[in-house]
DNA sequence: AGAATAGTGTCTATGAGACAGTATATG
DNA sequence: CATATACTGTCTCATAGACACTATTCT
């Protein structure tokens, strides 16, 4: 694949013509310039920039951002610095830039200002386009991006024996008022399971340490979140029953929402690609109820057969024979412990309650009828989904 | 709670005396001044200065990398900047600073810089702190952190009927001529998928798109990779028996080795964390082998249920009864096609050739026996391994 | 013919699924 | 008592595993 964008930074008043002759060598390689846009500067006295096309935009200010904007979403930045100069502006974007982790090539060794230029990033824009579009073995370093990681948690739970999911309404754009998952950015010193298990605390209450945390997959599209350069990483968690909602604050308010095709399609289906996210999830977790004894993780401290298998029937949409699995459940070992007791407050027969046993995987599995087991999730045999 | 620190920035060498008095009306209010350490200046010419107790270190860029870390652990910066001058190393820091998100305030309006200067951010030193011990509700964006993304790939083969796994021989520190898995860094434009797959061709020279690439595991702990914030996903890639060896420039030598515990664990473990990646990998592909048709993967575009029952074999470490393993094989639907062909070239009845067939999925599936089946990657679980 | 490997027939143990039947509570 | 729910016994069928047996090649 072939880099697709490039922004030019540097003091456009005193360089433009060196500006327009690297603008005109990334442009001829096919490498989009994002930033400045091309066309004729309406007052050059100004230090920073008009141009033209940007003339809709009333203040400085919100030229200063336009530019930041296109600069964040090109793959790379060139700092077209003849003699070394870097002016203020420039100084100021660079630091953002850096910040960003955004590769930075330059077309002099900057002077008067310390910042970090490591080898094979000085470069003309010849020998940085031969580079890029040849490929070979030259000393032109490749462009790393840096991504500002995040974790996105799906949080099950059975409310009313119907499967439901935590989701917030989202209070910020962009996906203005749209559901999404809760989910948070990467913090200094953590991990992305540490940033899960917060974001799984504060819409919960729950104490994070107790709930086992899943990895599934990570999201990389390069376009997934209009932001920026954004690669989320989902996590699987299972709660049981909660006392009631989880509350927020205005801007940002988390409920249970019943887990139903709706949400994965149509006009009402969730923000960014998390539509995918829960799908995936939602298979994840039939699969683990196959084999694994998670699913003791939906109900309380102490449950019946019953409400294991409600979760069953639940998770997978299915109706399942009670004799049957009262019997593989408790001859499973290590599935559930009887404690003796017995549930009251209801008709009939008392039921037995248990507790989750000491094994963490079931054999024999729990087996889906045949119809019901889909397709691994395999890169090259799914669809548009992750490309 | 009560922001316990600041960082002042600006020009001290023009506005020493400034600096060092608005210093005092923070230290005087409990508020520690992180930045710049109030100390004598060595060398009062250079634009950028040095203190005293900086005198370890060696370099202009050490100084400013360490300045940088003091500003980022303080809680708000404060711009010293009479009259409004900020100086292109300002300029910069301003830019990183405002990447991360921090508070900033300035002692004058920001001339000659187009930066976003928030109403009630224009304020003096005196102002700022007694606005601070009131304890107003003053908004602190949160710090995120942003990380490099790398695609490590796990390439699995069969070779003298034993798995390989292939693997490169650093050439750069850190972990200079350790083994290593092959792995790259995001690119701009692409996704992990497009990184991993891009690895593997690179590698093994085969046509990447044909082979299925699944995604494994994220491993994101800070302290992963000594160079910085390195997170990496695992990707898993089954190829058949390649030619030869796989070559690779001087600096960088691909080789395949046989998987085995000293790769593992003891002092020749392979670099990094990949020592996880790899176990994870191989229970990954132990248990794939159990429901998915993967197995062919590892055989020619032709091959003889002996071929196949060899990797399950070789893969889980066990002995198959061959009678069995080819009626299990045989009968379930679109595991292999009978191309009507034999072998030729051995000793004994010649097998029949198979082609894969078109399922994805075994139902039922491959079933190891009972003490090989390990438990689930739960993070709980788990030891010490990824946090 | 004998060795070597491929493939089949058949018996047994195990477990899933169907279903009848028993146990123990409430009203 | 009827009714509701919990739990058990037992039959059938599918499949894994063990093992004897047949098939087809090479030397």
């Amino acid at each position: 694949m072939t880099l697709a964008s490039v922004s030019l930074i540097g003091s456009f008043r005193q360089h433009y013509e060196e500006v327009r002759q690297a603008a005109a060598i990334f442009t001829a390689a096919g490498i989009t310039v994002r930033s400045p846009p091309m066309s004729r500067i309406v007052d050059p006295r100004q230090e920073f920039v008009r141009f033209e096309s940007d003339s809709t935009l009333e203040s400085d200010h919100a030229i200063q951002a336009a530019t930041l904007a296109k600069i964040f979403s090109s793959d790379f930045v060139y700092v077209v610095n003849p003699n070394g100069y870097i002016g203020r502006t420039t100084a100021y974007e660079l630091g953002r830039i850096h910040e960003r982790g955004m590769a930075v090539y330059y077309a002099e060794p900057p002077k008067d200002l310390l910042v970090d230029v490591p080898d094979g990033t000085v470069v003309s824009a010849h020998e940085l386009v031969a580079a890029l579009v040849g490929g070979g073995t030259s000393s032109v370093r490749r462009p790393r991006v840096a991504a500002l990681p995040t974790a996105d948690v799906v949080i099950f739970t059975i409310r009313t024996q119907r499967l439901h999911v935590l989701l917030i309404k989202r209070g910020t754009e962009p996906y203005l008022r749209k559901l999404a998952l809760p989910g948070g950015f990467l913090r200094p010193g953590e991990s992305l399971e540490d940033t899960a298990s917060r974001e799984l605390g504060e819409e919960t209450g729950l104490d994070a340490s107790r709930i086992p945390l899943r990895q599934l997959h990570t999201y990389s599209r390069p376009e997934r979140d209009p932001r920026g350069r954004v690669v989320t990483t989902a996590f699987l968690a299972i709660v049981p029953n909660l006392p009631e909602v989880v509350g927020g604050t205005d801007a940002y308010r988390a409920d249970w929402v019943e887990v139903e095709p709706s949400l994965l399609q149509g006009h009402d289906r969730l923000a960014f690609d998390h539509d995918v996210i829960l799908e995936l999830a939602l298979e994840h977790t039939r699969r683990l109820l196959e084999h694994t004894t998670i699913a003791t993780g939906f109900c309380d401290r102490r449950f019946t057969i019953r409400e294991l298998r409600q979760v069953y029937e639940a998770v997978w949409g299915t109706s399942l024979s009670p004799q049957n699995f009262h019997r593989k459940v408790v001859q499973t070992r290590g599935f559930v412990v009887d404690t003796g007791k017995k549930e009251t407050t209801k008709p009939g027969r008392p039921a037995a309650l248990y507790r989750p046993g000491k094994a963490r995987t079931l054999y024999p599995p729990m087996l889906r009828s045949k119809g019901e087991v889909k397709d691994e999730n395999v890169l090259r045999s799914r669809g548009s989904e992750d490309r």
